[in-house]
DNA sequence: GGCTAAAATGTAACCGCTTACATTCCTTTT
DNA sequence: AAAAGGAATGTAAGCGGTTACATTTTAGCC
């Protein structure tokens, strides 16, 4: 690969003057820029962006952390952040987490590491405190899924506690008085969240709250249909059940059908998340909004303005959960 | 952040033997060895990868060009990918092309200046001639989706046109004898291959060949449902329905059944790809397996072994498509 | 203890680029 | 026409590492 050397040299000019077209910095006559950029077409020259990062000290690249790469999820968000970056020329290197410490923090490392002039988080493991740290200390940080009172204007949340709520009172609504629920990880503080959403919606209708009709599961379709299994097995009879979220509610989904019931004739179920194939279930299933592109969207922009500058961009840090009704929920009884 | 600077000063030892410690390289006592990893330790230092990699002309990150981010497929593509380069110290960087050759080519050279060690890529738009250049020209690359001889090592690729052909024929083994087809995009290579799969399907079993019975869509849902519309506009009747994906198939469900039918006593569909949610769908979407995970296990693989002199890899450059039987497709009149 | 080879450590050039500052070249002004 | 000032270009010092090679230390042996 050339290098800017023999740029300068083919265009008879010097390094600086070459540096100064690439980056459309300083003065530069017509003849020259048109000399220079011929000897950068006959070269097939390309800058090397490792040494302009080194120079620099900026390396157009904003590192994003997610916990997993596969699922529908955090496709959603990547692509959302990768389009809105992209479009201002920087660009994304991504890595997961895995929602383990050990790793989410490897991971943190390897991006500050390789120059990322910024960072975008959904992380789980790390404490509140290592990322409040990580932002004081310097390092341009956008946070989504976590509100942190030191750098809300770069956290970019959703109430999930309200969403919960709506979700199970969307149910009592219809008629269900007999609820059961499938967590997300209660050591991961939107598990907690969604729970207490939940619990308030029970309470708010006077309904009492039975642990028996409560099972844990870590967001994953396995989970999902281990829980269901265990929420059977205990015998607790139940017309609705909310699930944290919509993969777990799928899993959930499919040990229903194996003990034989018929949705939502037999059960009313209603998920979290709104993820893409919801709607491709049959009968579609009921769930919570969760924008999670429009947040990725966020919290790239956060960084175009922190970090690149960028004005007049429209940037939300907070979103609203609401309701979507489909055909997995339904009046008891109906 | 510290440099290794610093960490010589600090430790009372020279640049070099700092650099011998990180790398594990060359001698180095193992009492001095200490007193550098002390005062590391104490500097909370953390090499700068941009620097190493332009000294040392290698970054240990390996650059992933897909054409889509979102959805089902490639997020499992690069989950697999980066949990496999991850086991070995390797990073990854993704871009998106888009299917679009401007794009696409514009991302390569992105991650070629980035100094990536190798390409991992699935590309449409641009051409094999370009993939082949880029590999003579002494960039590593391993190619999804695309085989060329010229660098049959580095291709994992998959039969489409056997694919498609066993879907379709599983129909026609069900007794149908009527059988309409929503295409993938036929500027497509892999669309053109599932596209001639079905129509040998039907000539070796005596079909004829209908042109009303085609509509062409571009692997998203929506295309899915528009070309469904066109398919029951035609009023051509069929009691098969073979997608060129899964996604499509969802699409085209959704439509089929506005129009009052039901799965499968109407009609028979069969996706492609198996996709993880089509076993949630209701009833689940009979398909055939594309093993896009393992597939990129294995890129990242040839990329382990050719740039990184890993051994003891297995490696599989070719899959073979598998029917996946389930409630979407049934014997005709069941 | 003195000599030598091997092991450990140090020196300094270099990777390809940016950028502060110095220099040269035009214009303009008087 | 000479001086002044601004625009264009050039020079060279980094950025933070790696690594070939030089130098010093250590160890082994007689």
């Amino acid at each position: 690969m050339a290098t800017i050397y023999e740029v300068s040299e083919l265009a008879g000019v010097s390094l600086a003057t070459v540096s100064r077209v690439i980056n459309n910095s300083g003065k530069v006559t017509p003849a020259t820029r048109e000399k220079v950029e011929a000897a950068m077409r006959e070269l097939g020259y390309r800058p090397n962006s490792i040494a302009q990062s080194l120079a620099s000290n900026r390396s157009n690249s904003v590192g994003v952390l997610v916990p997993e790469l596969h699922g529908p999820f955090f496709g959603s968000m990547l692509g959302s952040i990768e389009d809105e970056l992209r479009a201002y020329g920087k660009h994304v290197i991504i890595t997961a987490g895995h929602s383990d410490e050990e790793k989410e923090k490897d991971s943190i490392g390897f991006l500050v590491s390789r120059q990322c002039d910024a960072l975008i988080l959904h992380v789980y493991a790390v404490s509140n405190d290592f990322v409040t740290d990580l932002h004081e200390s310097g390092t341009r940080v956008a946070l989504i899924g976590r509100d942190l009172p030191q750098m809300a204007a770069n956290c970019i949340c959703i109430d999930n506690e309200q969403g919960q709520y709506l979700a199970t009172k969307s149910l009592i609504e219809l008629g269900h008085t007999q609820l059961a629920y499938i967590a997300g990880p209660l050591w991961k503080s939107d598990g907690q969240q969604r729970m207490a959403g939940f619990r308030r919606a029970l309470a708010e209708h006077g309904q009492p709250f039975d642990e028996r009709c409560v099972a844990e599961g870590n967001y994953q379709e396995a989970s999902g249909q281990r829980a269901m299994r265990r929420l059977l097995e205990r015998r607790v009879p139940f017309t609705g059940l909310v699930c944290a979220n919509d993969v777990m509610a799928a899993g959930a989904i499919v040990v229903v059908r194996e003990s034989g019931m018929t949705l939502p004739r037999d059960l009313s179920v209603i998920g979290f998340d709104n993820v893409f194939f919801t709607r491709y279930m049959h009968p579609a299933l009921s769930t919570i909004n969760y924008p999670i592109a429009e947040m990725g969207q966020m919290a790239a922009r956060c960084v175009l303005r922190d970090v690149y500058g960028v004005e007049g961009l429209e940037i939300r840090n907070r979103f609203e959960p609401q309701l979507v009704s489909r055909g997995s929920t339904a009046l008891l009884g109906a």
